[in-house]
DNA sequence: CTATCAACTAGACTACAGTCTGTTTTTAAT
DNA sequence: ATTAAAAACAGACTGTAGTCTAGTTGATAG
Protein backbone atom coordinates (compact mmCIF):
# COMPACT_ATOMS: atom_id res chain seq x y z
CA UNK A 1 0.00 0.00 0.00
CA UNK A 2 2.53 2.59 1.21
CA UNK A 3 5.30 0.26 -0.13
CA UNK A 4 5.42 2.39 -3.21
CA UNK A 5 7.33 5.13 -1.54
CA UNK A 6 9.20 2.65 1.12
CA UNK A 7 10.39 -0.18 -1.19
CA UNK A 8 11.97 2.93 -3.43
CA UNK A 9 15.55 2.55 -3.09
CA UNK A 10 17.58 4.82 -1.54
CA UNK A 11 19.02 5.52 -5.02
CA UNK A 12 15.90 6.45 -6.59
CA UNK A 13 14.83 9.12 -3.84
CA UNK A 14 18.03 10.90 -4.44
CA UNK A 15 17.65 10.64 -7.70
CA UNK A 16 14.19 12.44 -7.78
CA UNK A 17 15.08 14.51 -5.64
CA UNK A 18 17.86 16.07 -7.91
CA UNK A 19 15.85 15.68 -11.03
CA UNK A 20 13.29 17.83 -9.22
CA UNK A 21 15.45 20.32 -7.89
CA UNK A 22 17.47 20.70 -11.15
CA UNK A 23 14.36 21.48 -12.84
CA UNK A 24 13.25 23.95 -11.09
CA UNK A 25 16.61 25.49 -10.47
CA UNK A 26 16.58 25.58 -14.48
CA UNK A 27 13.61 26.76 -14.97
CA UNK A 28 13.59 29.58 -12.63
CA UNK A 29 17.47 30.65 -13.67
CA UNK A 30 17.92 29.34 -17.36
CA UNK A 31 19.61 26.13 -17.98
CA UNK A 32 23.47 27.49 -18.11
CA UNK A 33 23.21 29.71 -15.19
CA UNK A 34 22.56 26.77 -13.06
CA UNK A 35 26.21 24.44 -12.25
CA UNK A 36 25.82 21.03 -11.32
CA UNK A 37 27.77 22.42 -8.05
CA UNK A 38 24.71 23.96 -7.17
CA UNK A 39 22.10 21.73 -8.09
CA UNK A 40 24.15 18.84 -5.56
CA UNK A 41 24.44 21.27 -3.15
CA UNK A 42 20.58 22.32 -3.10
CA UNK A 43 19.70 18.98 -2.88
CA UNK A 44 22.03 17.58 -0.23
CA UNK A 45 23.67 15.55 -2.31
CA UNK A 46 27.44 15.47 -4.02
CA UNK A 47 28.74 15.01 -7.86
CA UNK A 48 29.00 11.34 -7.13
CA UNK A 49 25.63 11.10 -6.81
CA UNK A 50 24.15 13.02 -9.98
CA UNK A 51 26.27 11.46 -11.90
CA UNK A 52 25.33 7.94 -11.01
CA UNK A 53 22.22 8.68 -11.95
CA UNK A 54 22.94 11.15 -14.92
CA UNK A 55 25.21 10.54 -17.37
CA UNK A 56 25.85 14.89 -18.30
CA UNK A 57 23.87 18.01 -16.79
CA UNK A 58 21.85 17.79 -19.96
CA UNK A 59 20.58 14.72 -19.20
CA UNK A 60 18.39 15.99 -16.98
CA UNK A 61 16.42 17.76 -19.81
CA UNK A 62 16.46 14.90 -21.91
CA UNK A 63 14.78 12.75 -18.84
CA UNK A 64 12.15 15.43 -19.05
CA UNK A 65 12.07 15.08 -22.73
CA UNK A 66 10.87 11.53 -23.05
CA UNK A 67 7.51 12.68 -21.60
CA UNK A 68 6.73 13.63 -25.07
CA UNK A 69 6.16 9.93 -26.10
CA UNK A 70 3.35 9.44 -23.90
CA UNK A 71 2.05 12.93 -25.33
CA UNK A 72 2.64 11.76 -28.84
CA UNK A 73 0.99 8.29 -28.42
CA UNK A 74 -2.18 10.32 -26.37
CA UNK A 75 -2.48 12.43 -29.66
CA UNK A 76 -2.28 9.56 -31.84
CA UNK A 77 -4.96 7.67 -30.33
CA UNK A 78 -7.06 10.49 -29.47
CA UNK A 79 -8.03 10.76 -33.29
CA UNK A 80 -11.73 9.10 -34.39
CA UNK A 81 -11.30 6.01 -37.09
CA UNK A 82 -12.52 7.78 -39.76
CA UNK A 83 -10.58 11.18 -39.76
CA UNK A 84 -8.69 11.65 -43.13
CA UNK A 85 -5.32 10.72 -42.47
CA UNK A 86 -4.01 13.32 -43.63
CA UNK A 87 -5.62 15.76 -41.71
CA UNK A 88 -4.51 13.63 -38.58
CA UNK A 89 -1.13 14.38 -39.54
CA UNK A 90 -1.59 17.81 -40.12
CA UNK A 91 -3.12 18.10 -36.48
CA UNK A 92 -0.87 16.11 -35.00
CA UNK A 93 2.42 18.07 -35.74
CA UNK A 94 0.17 21.07 -34.27
CA UNK A 95 -0.32 19.82 -31.68
CA UNK A 96 3.13 18.36 -31.22
CA UNK A 97 4.29 21.84 -31.68
CA UNK A 98 2.23 23.78 -29.37
CA UNK A 99 3.33 20.87 -26.64
CA UNK A 100 6.98 21.68 -27.46
CA UNK A 101 6.86 25.58 -26.67
CA UNK A 102 3.94 25.08 -23.85
CA UNK A 103 5.53 21.74 -21.73
CA UNK A 104 9.40 21.88 -22.69
CA UNK A 105 9.95 25.63 -23.30
CA UNK A 106 12.69 26.80 -25.91
CA UNK A 107 15.58 26.74 -23.38
CA UNK A 108 14.80 22.97 -22.86
CA UNK A 109 14.48 22.30 -26.52
CA UNK A 110 17.96 24.48 -27.38
CA UNK A 111 19.58 22.02 -24.74
CA UNK A 112 17.91 18.80 -26.48
CA UNK A 113 18.78 20.09 -30.02
CA UNK A 114 22.50 20.99 -29.39
CA UNK A 115 23.63 18.66 -26.78
CA UNK A 116 22.07 15.86 -29.58
CA UNK A 117 24.45 16.84 -31.57
CA UNK A 118 27.59 16.50 -30.07
CA UNK A 119 27.41 13.48 -27.49
CA UNK A 120 27.43 10.20 -29.89
CA UNK A 121 24.94 8.84 -27.54
CA UNK A 122 21.66 10.94 -26.59
CA UNK A 123 19.75 8.20 -26.94
CA UNK A 124 17.05 9.49 -25.62
CA UNK A 125 16.35 12.25 -28.28
CA UNK A 126 17.24 9.32 -31.40
CA UNK A 127 14.67 7.13 -29.06
CA UNK A 128 11.93 10.16 -29.14
CA UNK A 129 12.09 10.79 -32.26
CA UNK A 130 11.88 6.91 -33.59
CA UNK A 131 8.62 6.93 -32.00
CA UNK A 132 7.77 9.99 -33.54
CA UNK A 133 8.85 9.26 -36.76
CA UNK A 134 6.83 5.79 -36.20
CA UNK A 135 3.79 7.43 -35.46
CA UNK A 136 4.27 9.53 -38.68
CA UNK A 137 4.78 6.78 -40.54
CA UNK A 138 1.85 5.16 -39.69
CA UNK A 139 -0.47 8.14 -40.57
CA UNK A 140 1.09 8.01 -43.92
CA UNK A 141 0.49 4.59 -44.10
CA UNK A 142 -2.94 4.82 -43.66
CA UNK A 143 -3.15 7.61 -46.12
CA UNK A 144 -1.38 5.70 -49.07
CA UNK A 145 -3.79 2.58 -48.44
CA UNK A 146 -6.30 5.14 -49.15
CA UNK A 147 -4.43 6.44 -52.37
CA UNK A 148 -4.17 10.13 -51.10
CA UNK A 149 -0.60 10.07 -51.33
CA UNK A 150 0.56 11.44 -55.32
CA UNK A 151 3.82 9.60 -55.42
CA UNK A 152 5.08 6.33 -55.44
CA UNK A 153 8.02 7.01 -53.39
CA UNK A 154 8.14 4.44 -50.35
CA UNK A 155 6.40 5.84 -46.89
CA UNK A 156 10.32 5.44 -44.99
CA UNK A 157 11.14 8.27 -47.35
CA UNK A 158 8.05 10.15 -46.49
CA UNK A 159 8.33 9.85 -42.86
CA UNK A 160 11.70 10.73 -43.35
CA UNK A 161 10.49 14.35 -45.31
CA UNK A 162 8.24 15.03 -42.16
CA UNK A 163 10.41 14.57 -39.67
CA UNK A 164 13.32 16.66 -41.53
CA UNK A 165 10.20 19.26 -41.55
CA UNK A 166 9.89 19.35 -38.33
CA UNK A 167 13.29 19.17 -36.93
CA UNK A 168 14.49 22.49 -39.14
CA UNK A 169 10.78 24.25 -37.74
CA UNK A 170 12.27 23.62 -34.59
CA UNK A 171 15.61 24.56 -34.60
CA UNK A 172 15.05 27.65 -37.00
CA UNK A 173 12.67 28.40 -34.04
CA UNK A 174 15.44 27.75 -31.96
CA UNK A 175 18.13 30.15 -33.41
CA UNK A 176 15.72 33.09 -33.82
CA UNK A 177 13.95 35.10 -31.67
CA UNK A 178 10.22 35.85 -32.64
CA UNK A 179 7.37 36.40 -30.96
CA UNK A 180 5.25 34.34 -33.02
CA UNK A 181 4.55 30.72 -31.69
CA UNK A 182 6.60 27.65 -32.70
CA UNK A 183 3.21 26.49 -33.68
CA UNK A 184 2.32 29.36 -35.86
CA UNK A 185 5.48 29.49 -37.38
CA UNK A 186 5.00 25.43 -38.25
CA UNK A 187 1.77 26.21 -40.77
CA UNK A 188 3.14 27.14 -44.10
CA UNK A 189 5.49 24.46 -44.51
CA UNK A 190 3.88 21.54 -42.56
CA UNK A 191 0.45 22.43 -45.52
CA UNK A 192 2.64 23.04 -48.01
CA UNK A 193 4.62 20.03 -47.85
CA UNK A 194 0.77 18.15 -47.36
CA UNK A 195 -0.34 19.50 -50.50
CA UNK A 196 2.73 18.27 -52.69
CA UNK A 197 2.68 14.90 -51.01
CA UNK A 198 -0.95 14.56 -52.22
CA UNK A 199 0.12 16.34 -55.83
CA UNK A 200 3.45 14.70 -56.36
CA UNK A 201 3.54 13.64 -59.95
CA UNK A 202 -0.01 14.06 -61.08
CA UNK A 203 0.57 17.01 -62.85
CA UNK A 204 -2.48 18.71 -62.58
CA UNK A 205 -4.60 18.96 -65.52
CA UNK B 1 54.50 44.46 -55.22
CA UNK B 2 56.02 42.05 -51.85
CA UNK B 3 54.00 44.77 -50.24
CA UNK B 4 51.05 42.47 -49.89
CA UNK B 5 52.71 40.11 -47.56
CA UNK B 6 55.05 42.83 -46.29
CA UNK B 7 52.43 45.35 -45.01
CA UNK B 8 50.11 42.51 -43.10
CA UNK B 9 50.15 43.48 -39.79
CA UNK B 10 52.04 41.31 -37.22
CA UNK B 11 48.53 40.31 -36.13
CA UNK B 12 47.21 39.65 -39.47
CA UNK B 13 49.94 36.99 -39.94
CA UNK B 14 49.69 35.69 -36.42
CA UNK B 15 45.89 34.98 -37.14
CA UNK B 16 46.43 33.29 -40.38
CA UNK B 17 48.69 31.22 -38.76
CA UNK B 18 46.24 30.05 -36.05
CA UNK B 19 43.61 29.53 -38.51
CA UNK B 20 45.60 27.62 -40.62
CA UNK B 21 46.89 25.53 -37.75
CA UNK B 22 43.52 25.12 -36.24
CA UNK B 23 42.02 24.26 -39.64
CA UNK B 24 44.24 21.69 -40.20
CA UNK B 25 44.24 20.20 -36.50
CA UNK B 26 40.26 19.71 -36.62
CA UNK B 27 41.14 17.81 -40.34
CA UNK B 28 43.52 15.76 -38.78
CA UNK B 29 41.97 14.83 -35.53
CA UNK B 30 38.61 15.88 -35.15
CA UNK B 31 36.95 19.10 -33.81
CA UNK B 32 36.62 18.42 -30.14
CA UNK B 33 40.17 16.14 -29.73
CA UNK B 34 42.12 19.35 -30.49
CA UNK B 35 42.22 21.70 -27.86
CA UNK B 36 43.53 25.19 -27.99
CA UNK B 37 46.27 25.01 -26.15
CA UNK B 38 47.35 22.58 -28.50
CA UNK B 39 46.43 24.61 -30.92
CA UNK B 40 48.47 27.64 -29.85
CA UNK B 41 51.45 25.74 -28.49
CA UNK B 42 51.48 24.26 -32.64
CA UNK B 43 51.77 27.82 -33.58
CA UNK B 44 53.92 29.06 -31.85
CA UNK B 45 51.67 31.42 -29.83
CA UNK B 46 49.53 31.85 -26.71
CA UNK B 47 45.79 32.05 -25.12
CA UNK B 48 46.00 35.64 -25.45
CA UNK B 49 46.88 35.62 -28.79
CA UNK B 50 44.02 33.32 -29.64
CA UNK B 51 41.66 35.11 -27.54
CA UNK B 52 42.71 38.50 -29.72
CA UNK B 53 42.00 36.60 -32.83
CA UNK B 54 38.84 34.75 -32.48
CA UNK B 55 36.25 35.18 -29.71
CA UNK B 56 35.75 31.18 -29.27
CA UNK B 57 37.71 27.65 -30.74
CA UNK B 58 34.29 27.50 -32.24
CA UNK B 59 35.18 30.64 -34.17
CA UNK B 60 37.58 29.14 -36.51
CA UNK B 61 35.08 26.89 -38.07
CA UNK B 62 32.75 30.03 -38.05
CA UNK B 63 35.24 32.11 -40.40
CA UNK B 64 35.58 28.87 -42.86
CA UNK B 65 31.96 28.75 -42.89
CA UNK B 66 31.28 32.11 -44.11
CA UNK B 67 33.22 30.93 -47.39
CA UNK B 68 29.58 29.52 -48.34
CA UNK B 69 28.71 33.07 -48.94
CA UNK B 70 30.94 33.39 -52.01
CA UNK B 71 29.72 29.95 -53.25
CA UNK B 72 26.11 31.19 -52.69
CA UNK B 73 26.63 34.11 -54.93
CA UNK B 74 29.17 32.33 -57.56
CA UNK B 75 26.01 29.37 -58.29
CA UNK B 76 23.84 32.49 -58.38
CA UNK B 77 25.11 34.03 -61.17
CA UNK B 78 25.65 31.03 -63.23
CA UNK B 79 22.79 30.29 -63.91
CA UNK B 80 21.00 31.00 -67.70
CA UNK B 81 19.22 34.11 -67.77
CA UNK B 82 15.75 32.13 -69.10
CA UNK B 83 15.74 29.27 -66.67
CA UNK B 84 12.72 28.40 -64.73
CA UNK B 85 12.92 29.77 -61.48
CA UNK B 86 12.02 26.84 -59.61
CA UNK B 87 14.56 24.78 -61.29
CA UNK B 88 16.94 27.20 -60.99
CA UNK B 89 16.03 27.08 -56.79
CA UNK B 90 16.23 23.16 -56.88
CA UNK B 91 19.82 23.35 -58.52
CA UNK B 92 20.74 25.68 -56.23
CA UNK B 93 19.70 24.02 -52.85
CA UNK B 94 21.48 20.91 -54.59
CA UNK B 95 24.57 22.37 -55.26
CA UNK B 96 24.59 24.04 -51.41
CA UNK B 97 23.75 20.90 -50.27
CA UNK B 98 27.20 19.10 -52.17
CA UNK B 99 29.28 22.03 -51.43
CA UNK B 100 28.16 21.80 -47.56
CA UNK B 101 29.28 18.09 -47.59
CA UNK B 102 31.86 18.20 -49.52
CA UNK B 103 33.51 21.31 -48.58
CA UNK B 104 32.44 22.12 -45.35
CA UNK B 105 32.50 18.57 -43.80
CA UNK B 106 29.77 17.42 -41.18
CA UNK B 107 32.19 18.12 -38.29
CA UNK B 108 32.62 21.53 -38.59
CA UNK B 109 28.59 21.51 -39.82
CA UNK B 110 27.89 20.01 -36.46
CA UNK B 111 29.79 22.58 -34.37
CA UNK B 112 28.16 25.33 -36.15
CA UNK B 113 24.48 24.09 -35.92
CA UNK B 114 25.97 23.39 -32.22
CA UNK B 115 27.27 26.52 -31.00
CA UNK B 116 24.79 28.80 -33.12
CA UNK B 117 22.02 27.09 -30.50
CA UNK B 118 24.01 28.22 -27.58
CA UNK B 119 25.62 31.54 -28.18
CA UNK B 120 23.45 34.73 -28.36
CA UNK B 121 26.09 36.27 -30.85
CA UNK B 122 27.16 33.22 -33.70
CA UNK B 123 26.69 36.42 -35.97
CA UNK B 124 28.60 34.68 -38.67
CA UNK B 125 25.94 31.66 -38.88
CA UNK B 126 23.03 34.04 -38.72
CA UNK B 127 24.66 36.41 -41.08
CA UNK B 128 25.43 33.43 -43.71
CA UNK B 129 21.88 32.57 -43.08
CA UNK B 130 20.22 36.13 -44.21
CA UNK B 131 22.85 36.22 -47.40
CA UNK B 132 20.97 33.30 -48.11
CA UNK B 133 17.51 33.39 -47.32
CA UNK B 134 18.33 36.86 -49.90
CA UNK B 135 18.85 34.54 -52.70
CA UNK B 136 16.05 32.33 -51.84
CA UNK B 137 14.37 35.57 -51.57
CA UNK B 138 14.94 36.41 -54.79
CA UNK B 139 14.63 33.07 -56.48
CA UNK B 140 11.34 32.90 -55.17
CA UNK B 141 9.92 36.32 -56.18
CA UNK B 142 11.05 35.83 -59.61
CA UNK B 143 8.66 32.59 -59.50
CA UNK B 144 6.37 34.93 -58.33
CA UNK B 145 6.27 37.11 -61.01
CA UNK B 146 5.75 34.73 -63.62
CA UNK B 147 2.70 33.40 -61.71
CA UNK B 148 4.33 30.17 -60.85
CA UNK B 149 3.58 30.32 -57.36
CA UNK B 150 -0.11 28.59 -56.61
CA UNK B 151 -0.24 30.85 -53.14
CA UNK B 152 -0.79 33.94 -52.07
CA UNK B 153 1.50 34.03 -49.37
CA UNK B 154 4.42 36.57 -49.12
CA UNK B 155 7.56 35.26 -50.48
CA UNK B 156 9.03 36.02 -47.50
CA UNK B 157 7.06 33.33 -45.56
CA UNK B 158 7.58 31.06 -48.42
CA UNK B 159 11.32 31.63 -48.23
CA UNK B 160 11.38 30.81 -44.54
CA UNK B 161 9.81 27.54 -45.51
CA UNK B 162 12.85 26.66 -47.68
CA UNK B 163 14.58 27.98 -45.01
CA UNK B 164 13.37 25.93 -42.27
CA UNK B 165 13.56 22.67 -44.94
CA UNK B 166 17.26 23.52 -45.56
CA UNK B 167 18.39 23.63 -42.20
CA UNK B 168 16.28 20.44 -41.09
CA UNK B 169 17.49 18.40 -43.62
CA UNK B 170 21.17 19.49 -42.57
CA UNK B 171 20.21 19.12 -38.65
CA UNK B 172 18.75 15.61 -39.25
CA UNK B 173 22.03 14.73 -41.66
CA UNK B 174 24.11 15.99 -38.50
CA UNK B 175 22.51 13.43 -36.16
CA UNK B 176 22.26 10.65 -37.74
CA UNK B 177 24.91 8.21 -39.16
CA UNK B 178 23.66 7.74 -42.91
CA UNK B 179 26.05 6.40 -45.87
CA UNK B 180 23.44 8.48 -48.41
CA UNK B 181 25.36 12.07 -49.00
CA UNK B 182 23.56 15.18 -48.11
CA UNK B 183 22.59 15.88 -51.29
CA UNK B 184 20.49 12.55 -51.68
CA UNK B 185 18.75 12.82 -48.51
CA UNK B 186 17.95 16.66 -49.75
CA UNK B 187 15.97 15.99 -52.76
CA UNK B 188 12.21 14.08 -51.63
CA UNK B 189 11.67 17.05 -49.49
CA UNK B 190 12.67 19.70 -51.43
CA UNK B 191 10.86 18.47 -54.53
CA UNK B 192 7.77 18.01 -52.46
CA UNK B 193 7.64 21.46 -51.29
CA UNK B 194 8.90 22.84 -54.47
CA UNK B 195 5.69 20.71 -56.16
CA UNK B 196 3.99 22.34 -53.16
CA UNK B 197 4.48 25.33 -54.08
CA UNK B 198 3.35 25.42 -57.31
CA UNK B 199 -0.04 23.42 -56.71
CA UNK B 200 -0.81 25.38 -53.59
CA UNK B 201 -4.73 26.46 -53.43
CA UNK B 202 -4.61 25.45 -56.75
CA UNK B 203 -7.46 22.33 -56.19
CA UNK B 204 -6.61 19.76 -58.68
CA UNK B 205 -9.17 19.71 -61.49
C1' DC C 1 24.36 -13.57 12.10
C1' DT C 2 27.94 -12.73 9.11
C1' DA C 3 30.16 -12.23 4.74
C1' DT C 4 29.94 -10.58 0.28
C1' DC C 5 28.81 -7.75 -3.26
C1' DA C 6 26.48 -4.32 -5.75
C1' DA C 7 24.45 0.04 -5.57
C1' DC C 8 25.29 4.34 -3.85
C1' DT C 9 27.67 8.48 -1.99
C1' DA C 10 31.33 11.89 -1.06
C1' DG C 11 34.35 15.10 -2.53
C1' DA C 12 39.06 15.73 -4.30
C1' DC C 13 40.88 15.91 -8.80
C1' DT C 14 41.37 16.68 -13.96
C1' DA C 15 40.67 18.80 -18.37
C1' DC C 16 39.77 22.48 -20.89
C1' DA C 17 37.40 26.81 -22.58
C1' DG C 18 37.57 31.23 -21.72
C1' DT C 19 39.16 35.59 -18.78
C1' DC C 20 42.29 38.84 -16.80
C1' DT C 21 46.35 41.47 -16.06
C1' DG C 22 50.47 43.12 -17.14
C1' DT C 23 54.01 43.64 -20.93
C1' DT C 24 55.71 44.54 -25.51
C1' DT C 25 55.16 46.17 -30.11
C1' DT C 26 53.14 49.13 -33.56
C1' DT C 27 51.00 53.21 -35.10
C1' DA C 28 50.05 58.02 -35.21
C1' DA C 29 50.40 62.66 -33.73
C1' DT C 30 53.24 66.45 -32.58
C1' DA D 1 62.44 61.92 -32.27
C1' DT D 2 59.10 61.64 -28.46
C1' DT D 3 55.27 60.18 -26.65
C1' DA D 4 50.58 58.67 -26.18
C1' DA D 5 47.26 55.48 -27.53
C1' DA D 6 46.00 51.18 -29.61
C1' DA D 7 46.83 46.60 -30.95
C1' DA D 8 48.98 42.36 -30.07
C1' DC D 9 50.87 39.11 -26.98
C1' DA D 10 52.12 35.97 -22.93
C1' DG D 11 50.78 33.08 -19.62
C1' DA D 12 48.74 32.72 -14.96
C1' DC D 13 44.16 32.28 -13.28
C1' DT D 14 39.06 30.99 -12.97
C1' DG D 15 34.82 28.46 -13.63
C1' DT D 16 32.61 24.45 -14.49
C1' DA D 17 31.57 19.82 -16.45
C1' DG D 18 32.83 15.51 -15.82
C1' DT D 19 36.11 11.60 -13.67
C1' DC D 20 38.20 8.86 -10.18
C1' DT D 21 38.95 6.61 -5.96
C1' DA D 22 37.95 5.44 -1.63
C1' DG D 23 34.42 4.65 1.58
C1' DT D 24 29.32 3.51 3.07
C1' DT D 25 24.99 1.34 2.98
C1' DG D 26 21.90 -2.18 2.40
C1' DA D 27 20.32 -6.41 0.30
C1' DT D 28 21.11 -11.31 -0.19
C1' DA D 29 23.06 -15.82 0.53
C1' DG D 30 25.05 -19.20 3.42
Amino acid sequence: MLESKKKQRRGEVTRDKILKTALRLFSEKGYDKVTVDEIVKKTGTSKGSFYQHFSAKSDIFLVRFTEVDNYYLEVFHSFPEDMDPFEKLFIFTQKLMRFLEEEMGKDLMKVIYSSSLNSKEHTYFLNSNRSLFQIIFTLLEEAKDQGSIGTDQCVEVISTMVTQSLMGIIYHWGIHDSDQSLESLSIPLMKTILVGLKMKNKKQD
